[in-house]
DNA sequence: ACCTGAACACCGTTCAAGT
DNA sequence: ACCTGAACACCGTTCAAGT
């Protein structure tokens, strides 16, 4: 936590030049996955000696942090922010959904996330409101501490875990790629796995990802809810 | 899945000593995390040239798939296995359990097991009994391919998100870094983080593993209940 | 069948030096 | 303040060769 202001003495310029640097890795991972991204690699698409990167970062977890800070930036916490008008589980539901669109577009970044959540300035700022939504949804402290630091790792899972993730981004090649994942799955024997040879379709590749994410969402939510009506140490109604 | 047989044609001795290889690496991971398990480093272990190892594994990817199934083959299906009498809401929270189960002894192993799981036989075992368990909650086949895949990612991710997990594992050094985690939460603006400065210690380290996975497992379980009974193809009704 | 040695093409990072 | 060059201690892996 400490390193939460680890950018704050920097200059424009500066600061300008290491947002650029971020920006370029963070395109990288994209492309071509974490392990695709090498300090020498970076360097290159600078056209500067690897070396120069070092002044601007630390070491490379350091340059990590920059690219999972900078996609936790893009969750926007705005939208129906403490409004008393809205119920915690509606809010939450929000809260889990900008975390949902915030990652999607960078779903080789969501390993970075984990470890950095209760240490990046918008990590926290994510985590705090969903603690703050669960204790208003009448769990204990703790609870809350566990219940939401899950549910933000859960929801990062989600985007993980979307089939067919793990295949290549261009058109064709995917297809491809697709066709002989969804073949393999159609070769395991329909007596052992009667419910996998059913559904090779949909685990090979996402039909609909909104559908699926929502899903997913849908299903942590109702689970929260779930528990909340059990376990809540308060005992008003919940408000709907 | 064509790797699935990927042992099959090997002689037993063979095979025992693939399987101490296996094991051995296992341990470096479980000590040392993914990281740092290095082929040099494991062939030192057994003080053998490092090209041993590639007679006995196509590549470090082969070796990692291994360690994959070896966890994953502990997870224990045959409790309550296709038993009518027991609701499929039950026998899923059974499966799930038992998944924690096996992932919790080796929690570094876990970021191994998302790509893997219908990849490797016992990972296609797992998937096959939830995903026939979300069948028979009423469940079509696509969504439960959607959700019972995520619904094993996000056990798994239940375990890598243990508060302290991240924390090293003798006792003196795992104290002090306790300690330094919480004070770094509790350095953050109360007024700001009103929440997480609330629930450092919760957030530093786990009061009690069991109780966390367990409140894990019952909001995934109420999850699926509560989305069950909106979407369910079939309107018989749900047997508790 | 099983293992070794040398070599290749990479890594992240330190350190002293440049401007 | 910002960057370079050389060097170090590592990687995974290929390939030809040993027994």
């Amino acid at each position: 936590v400490q390193d939460v202001v680890r950018s704050a003495g920097r200059q424009p310029k500066e600061r300008l030049r290491s947002a650029a640097i971020v920006a370029r890795a963070l395109a990288i991972v994209d492309a071509e996955g974490v392990d695709g991204l090498t300090i020498r690699r970076l360097a290159q698409d600078f056209a500067v000696s690897p070396m120069a990167l070092y002044w601007h970062f630390k070491d490379k977890a350091q340059l990590l942090d920059g690219i999972a800070d900078r996609v936790l930036e893009e969750v926007d916490l705005r939208r129906e922010a403490s409004d008393e008008a809205v119920s915690w589980l509606t809010e939450l539901r929000g809260v889990l959904e900008a975390l949902v669109a915030a990652v999607r577009p960078h779903p080789a970044v969501a390993t970075l996330l984990p470890s950095r959540v209760l240490t990046s300035e918008p990590g926290l700022l994510l985590a705090e409101r969903t603690l703050a939504l669960l204790a208003r949804g009448g769990f204990a402290a703790d609870r809350a501490a566990e219940l939401g630091t899950y549910l933000i790792e859960a929801v990062v899972a989600l985007v993980s875990a979307e089939p067919g993730r793990d295949l290549p981004a261009g058109g064709e090649a995917r297809e491809d790629a697709a066709r002989v994942k969804r073949a393999s799955l159609l070769a395991l024997s329909p007596r052992r796995f009667p419910a996998i040879t059913a559904a090779a379709d949909a685990l090979a590749e996402c039909a609909s990802p909104d559908a699926y994410h929502a899903l997913g969402i849908d299903m942590l939510i109702a689970g929260v809810e779930g528990i909340a009506s059990r376990t809540s140490t308060n005992s008003k109604p919940v408000r709907r």
